[in-house]
DNA sequence: ATCTAATAGTTAGTATGCTAATCATGAGGC
DNA sequence: GCCTCATGATTAGCATACTAACTATTAGAT
């Protein structure tokens, strides 16, 4: 899968988690912006990682941080660009996700996502007691 | 499942990889030895990857490296320390293994094993032709 | 009021794996 | 014999994500 989001993002110079993170941010921001713990949150990954990504983004004019209701928390939210740039890639992620799955009947699929919800649940309780 | 790994590894500062690549020495070793890049086939990443834990593994004195049958292929084989190592580790190794799939039936495994290679083998073919 | 906890975010270091480029050697065709 | 191509391996650079350690700020307890 990542082979083949490569191929079709390379005109986009846009990676992975870049994508990854904008799509967060149209998917959260209610008006106001975002902060970065909650897209963090949202995306699975630690506030730490997210931090790299986002400065990268707001460095590429994709996203803007503006100061939040107290001096420690910020907003994050797209800018023109980076909505022009969701709007051009949504289209070949989309794509991919259906490339991906074709062949595999719903019931499968909704019989996998059971299995790797069953997994994560199951490993972060013994990550807890272990 | 890789941080319930380094819990269980962390004091034999083994990582993931490392432990990997050894498991793949021991088990194509047929008493001279291995090619990185069958080692590397066998373990599913680039040789370029393999080169360097493997690397490491020898100035750590787990693996060592004799000339093959010709100039520029090596062979790879453990060493005592080597051997030693994946004695104390299988059994944590095979623990987690074990703590994973609990709870799973074997048919959902199977099941899912399938549906994983259909989506490889697949996101293969996809990736060729595009 | 002050000391301590928790929360928000960043930086640094590490692990893993990739591709592209490079070097060295080997094999085949002519 | 030499040129080209294939093979084996390495190095360098990038992407991703982690933990640990740090700064800064806020909230809560006494």
């Amino acid at each position: 899968m990542a082979a083949g989001f490569d191929q079709r993002f390379a005109e986009f110079t846009l990676t992975q988690a870049q994508f990854r993170t904008l799509v967060g941010v149209i998917m959260l921001d209610r008006g106001e912006g975002i902060t970065p713990s909650e897209l963090a949150d949202h995306l699975f990954v630690e506030r730490a990682t997210l931090s790299v990504v986002a400065q990268a983004l707001v460095k590429r004019g994709l996203l803007v941080r503006r100061p939040g209701e107290n001096r420690r928390s910020h907003r994050l939210s797209l800018t023109e660009a980076g909505t022009l740039m969701l709007q051009q890639t949504i289209t070949p992620a989309l794509e991919l996700a259906d490339e991906t799955v074709k062949g595999l009947s719903k019931d499968i699929l909704q019989n996998m996502l059971a299995v790797l919800n069953h997994l994560e649940a199951h490993l972060r309780l013994a990550q807890k007691k272990g």
